[in-house]
DNA sequence: ACAAAAGTGTTCGTGCTACACCCATGG
DNA sequence: CCATGGGTGTAGCACGAACACTTTTGT
């Protein structure tokens, strides 16, 4: 009997660090006056029941041909422009039979990052939410996108999975704001490069932006050497002998 | 329509530290004399096609009404007893379509640990084998062990996961030869044990070993602090500011 | 006494943080 | 010339590697 009643789902974590207008969300700039840019995962409204109006994961049914990456990118591709998706891995499953109500359904998670540059044509139903204030979740998806931002920071640190959120070039403050909004705590801009720098992962093109109004050092532009990704911090402890 | 034809199996990587006697593996010991312990890892033969005589990796369908970890545990329940399993965790999923012959089956692959002092009973067709040199191994399980391998060895750097393989009280040289087994390379006594007390992961009991024939000092009796996995090394770099 | 094994102390290098100080631009 | 923001220098700390040295046992 190789026919079950279970079927699969493949679900996406999408992360983008996007500025939010303040009259959307009163009361949330930062001492220079300018909004701080945050970590935001992309959701869609349930329009049916079970658990209508509450927000769900962009994902779907696994196709009989296809594998689960394959099948992340494709679902993903109705939500958000694929070429825009720089970086997707997996994460864990979640498999408990009652997880949702009707036939047993596991699902698969996946990570995914879209660079702060793309501004990718969303469906009505869809929208980008900052991780810090969530909606209503449908079934277990908030635990999922917890998982996600843990993975996203913990990678932070010993990988350069950074590329995947930043633009082609950027100034080391735009790098810094990225690096406080997915982190979620203050960041250092002289320290992350000197660290960045020193393994590699960042380096300077010749070119400089213009200094902003109010003036200010015209900033040079960095650049990420890879643009896949690299564990760049693999043993901290116990490493192997020379 | 819920009903598909695809299948879902849980497959276990379980490792154990071991001792292989030198008759049945000529010219593998250390400069010592005596035969270093090897990490190792549970496998059964198969007795059917497809692949039949190669070996595979325990574990099997997952049933209706279990979630996956419930499955790996009632799997090896039958090769391992449950109760010498320390630890328990997923790794990633195996998906490609065409990965095994017949109906399509997902593969949730988990990571299982035991430690040195349980020998536990196992079928005929079922044994341990050094991850050095593995058999002819069925399907795509192969590149599963070679997964769960560097995920232990990262994990030995920065948590305190070895307590999961070895015994309840031990001296620094038996967990430095478990810690050389699982990581494949030499590692220092002295400093592992100051890496491990400093971060609290392993402490001194009072008592202290008989000291082995030919003399030599006895050794302290240590043991693991924790019984559960912990992160213990969680930012090497960019870590919050205090 | 001697060998063997365990434990301790010391030196060294490295990587990261914090903070002070210098540079370039717009007004 | 001054405010603003970018970049550089430096001191200090914490951690880990390597290795010499001391301690405690058995023969």
């Amino acid at each position: 009997m190789p026919d079950s009643n279970t079927a699969h789902e493949v679900l996406t974590v999408v992360f983008q660090v996007r500025h939010f207008d303040e009259h959307e969300r009163a009361g949330r700039r930062s001492d220079a006056g300018h909004s701080a840019p945050e970590l935001a995962v992309l959701l869609w409204q349930r329009a049916l029941d079970p658990q209508r109006g509450a927000w769900s994961l962009p994902g779907g049914a696994l196709g009989p041909t296809e594998d689960l990456t394959t099948s992340a990118r494709r679902q993903l591709a109705e939500k958000v422009d694929v070429r825009e998706l720089h970086h997707l891995e997996q994460l864990s499953v979640f498999s408990d039979p009652v997880r949702v109500p009707g036939t047993r359904t596991i699902a698969s998670t996946y990570l995914g990052l879209v660079p702060v540059t793309s501004d990718p044509r969303i469906p009505d139903d869809t929208a980008w939410h900052p991780v810090a204030e969530l909606p209503d979740m449908a079934f277990d998806h908030r635990v999922m996108i917890e998982h996600a931002r843990a993975r996203l920071a913990a990678k932070l640190s010993y990988t350069n999975i950074a590329f995947a959120l930043a633009p082609d070039g950027f100034t080391m403050s735009e790098l810094r704001d990225i690096y406080c909004a997915a982190l979620g705590y203050q960041v250092d801009t002289t320290n992350l490069q000197r660290v960045l720098t020193r393994r590699g992962v960042i380096g300077s093109t010749g070119e400089t932006a213009r200094s902003g109004p109010g003036g200010g050092r015209p900033a040079a532009v960095h650049r990420f050497i890879d643009h896949a990704l690299r564990v760049t911090d693999e043993f901290a402890a116990l490493r192997p002998p020379n």
